[in-house]
DNA sequence: TTTTGTGAACTAGTTCACAGCT
DNA sequence: AGCTGTGAACTAGTTCACAAAA
């Protein structure tokens, strides 16, 4: 159902931004609740927008984009209204414009401060990553309780600091947002210890369903589980030879509450 | 048009097709298209079983199952019943039978080998990470353009080939699956060459949408939108903080035809 | 014109609730 | 009695198609 948005009552003022939000909330939203695919959607929307920029376009149609990116119009009409009105009839989305918005939504606006728990192969592939936007996302330090590691820090010079220093650290270093890639068995301890420190949202990297308050925000990268949907496919040649078959992207998933294994 | 830009799976049910596997297929499904969605949890199911068979349980109800990890009985009995009837009615579900049945629809039960394509930091640390079964997944080779990086062997022993050979060691080592961890503007042109040497099943961790044959399975893990999401629901304190919000499980994706970007 | 924003229609996915088997 | 397997009901998400705006 469609909440309230739809029934024309919106009229909560498009493009003014209320501060409702008592930190960082620029952009006043329609509706509340938003499906995580969408935003997720958003994600690839600003990945695109970046890259027609680039080229120095300044307007892009909701059509133009989509045949572009493969991606369907109406959808992306549709998941950008959720969020104000940003269009313009009869021409289309500004880019650098839309861009600026999409971050604002996803609060790229301002810094994110990252600490990776777990220093193992993958921890410390994460806190060397330089795939994500530099100027949202800072990688702080690391931890571990491996006593050997303590002390040192990665190739790009992440600190690595024991567990036992993490709310110390996550508090005079205002971190934000914690990756988790530490091993299943020591999952939820950890998250945990991540939770106690202060931390609302977190990167999952271990195989395990986790729980933790409602509040906090945990999102689940499951290697595990895409490898083996990948198994799937292979057993099963099948798949959509017959059509065009497309499948644009899709995300990863998020719980909240209870949650184990 | 439908055509390009769906989600979920595939297209709407167009035409029927295939026969069942030919290859290692050994159960016999009730219906062909089978959601993304289920397929990942038949992963979680997997995870469950082990650690209740691990605890010496013989049989399970959906009902327990539920309660203990926090599943939806009428879901489990669903995407199980998508397979074939494994349970018993009275007594629930056989554990080690079902893991049995599970590991061969998701055909876990043959091994397949993989390559990793980009010896980065994420590369390497997938061809060292030991976080999923040995015994159904085996890290064969890793390939790079850097010449430094050539010859030499991962921590693990892994050994390290130009991108050149790429074909020719698929071929001779019989690989299944590469994983892509090459950075966005190299993936299209490293997705093509996989594709030229015979791979069907790809999980891209690079931040770009990938077009390839409808019969390649290509499964994204992007970290960047995993990152994004978590910094729109710090901007936005909102949450599911109302109730007891539970959200289950979701995954990552798929995709398959043309993309870009 | 062109292109947005959005109700309505449609499709996919989840949960209910119960007939029927053990 | 206990529990599965499954149609039916419901909820979520996508796509259509068009009125209204520029």
């Amino acid at each position: 159902m469609y909440t309230r948005a739809v029934t024309g009552e919106g009229c909560a003022g498009l493009g003014n931004h209320r501060f409702m939000g008592n930190r960082t909330t620029p952009v006043q939203f329609k509706s509340d609740k938003i499906s995580e695919l969408t935003i997720n959607r958003l994600s690839v929307y600003l990945r695109c927008l970046t890259l027609l920029s680039d080229e120095g376009l300044q307007t892009v149609s909701s059509q133009t984009l989509a045949e572009r990116f493969n991606l369907n119009s109406a959808q992306i009409r549709k998941d950008l209204a959720y969020f104000g009105e940003f269009g313009v009839r009869g021409v289309g989305y500004y880019v650098d414009e839309l861009r600026k918005q999409i971050r604002s939504i996803l609060g790229l606006d301002t810094q994110h401060r990252l600490v990776v728990v777990g220093a193992g192969n993958l921890g410390l592939a994460l806190a060397n990553y330089d795939g994500f936007s530099a100027d949202a996302f800072r990688m702080v330090a690391m931890f571990d309780t491996d006593a050997e590691k303590l002390g040192t820090t990665t190739k790009a010079g992440i600190p690595i600091f024991p567990v036992s220093r993490l709310a110390e650290i996550v508090d005079s270093e205002a971190i934000d947002i914690a990756a988790l890639a530490v091993p299943a068995h020591a999952a939820q301890a950890a998250l945990d210890d991540i939770v106690a420190a202060g931390i609302r949202a977190v990167l999952n990297f271990a195989p395990a369903r986790l729980s933790g308050p409602p509040d906090v925000k945990i999102k689940t990268v499951d290697l595990s589980i895409s490898l083996e949907s990948l198994s799937y496919a292979l057993a099963r040649p099948a798949a959509g030879s017959d059509s065009v078959g497309e499948t644009p992207d899709t995300i990863v998933d998020e719980l909240r509450e209870h949650e184990t294994v």
